[in-house]
DNA sequence: TATTATATATAAGTTTATTATATATATTTT
DNA sequence: AAAATATATATAATAAACTTATATATAATA
């Protein structure tokens, strides 16, 4: 498992770019995809993702549609236009944030 | 500018790495360090820095020494043995963590 | 003399995530 | 058939981490 103080703002951009690569995706549906592309080292709790759903549909980055598979409700999230090229931005960063982090993180002088 | 939600958890971290690379370092030499190994792009403040090495110090992880330079007061901070194994593991753990997340980062299918 | 740089530190407030709790249906195992 | 597990969403209380604001003081430079 991936010590949790890491993944602390991360969180949103990881929803980002799976709504981006597999269209709308509901909540379970994340967290299980995020478990399987990470092959089991990044659990999503619900306590921290559907308030992060929450706020990314109230900024307007993302919509929601409600389903109904039998009597079980289901909400599908989707990225909006402009959801979409701030998804973009967000993983950009992440990896610019990566590279300036190693500047840090790897010399190991004498 | 890194944006700052992306910093939050690798502070503890960054502070142990130039710990362990430089030997003793006191508070301002630790932001102007992490300044020029960033090229400009991580700016700790001392609201952030200060409860760290403070909270370091009490897990047993830094010691710290007062020195007069002239009339001004000044803090070193040592790693202490357990501190620099915690080092290692903390640093090991986030390139992990990059790579975990660059699993779901990265893909981008048809 | 005024400004900027050096130097440490705390407190109030905000954001973000954890843990606990609530609710309910569907499927699988015993 | 009953029990357990998986599917599914959501909120509330709490805790952790960081930001912003504030306080204090010396040294060097313009």
């Amino acid at each position: 498992m991936i010590a949790n103080d890491l993944l602390k703002g991360t969180l949103r951009t990881i929803v980002l770019k799976l709504l981006a690569d597999n269209g709308r995706m509901y909540g379970y549906e994340i967290t299980k995809k995020v478990e399987e592309l990470s092959t089991g080292k990044i659990k999503l709790t619900f306590g921290a993702l559907y308030p992060v759903l929450h706020k990314l549909e109230a900024d307007g980055h993302i919509t929601t549609e409600t389903e109904y598979i039998g009597k079980r409700v289901r909400k599908y999230y989707t990225l909006t236009e402009t959801g979409r090229s701030w998804t973009e931005q967000r993983v950009d960063e992440f990896f610019d944030f990566v590279t300036t982090l190693t500047y840090v993180l790897k010399p190991t002088p004498a």
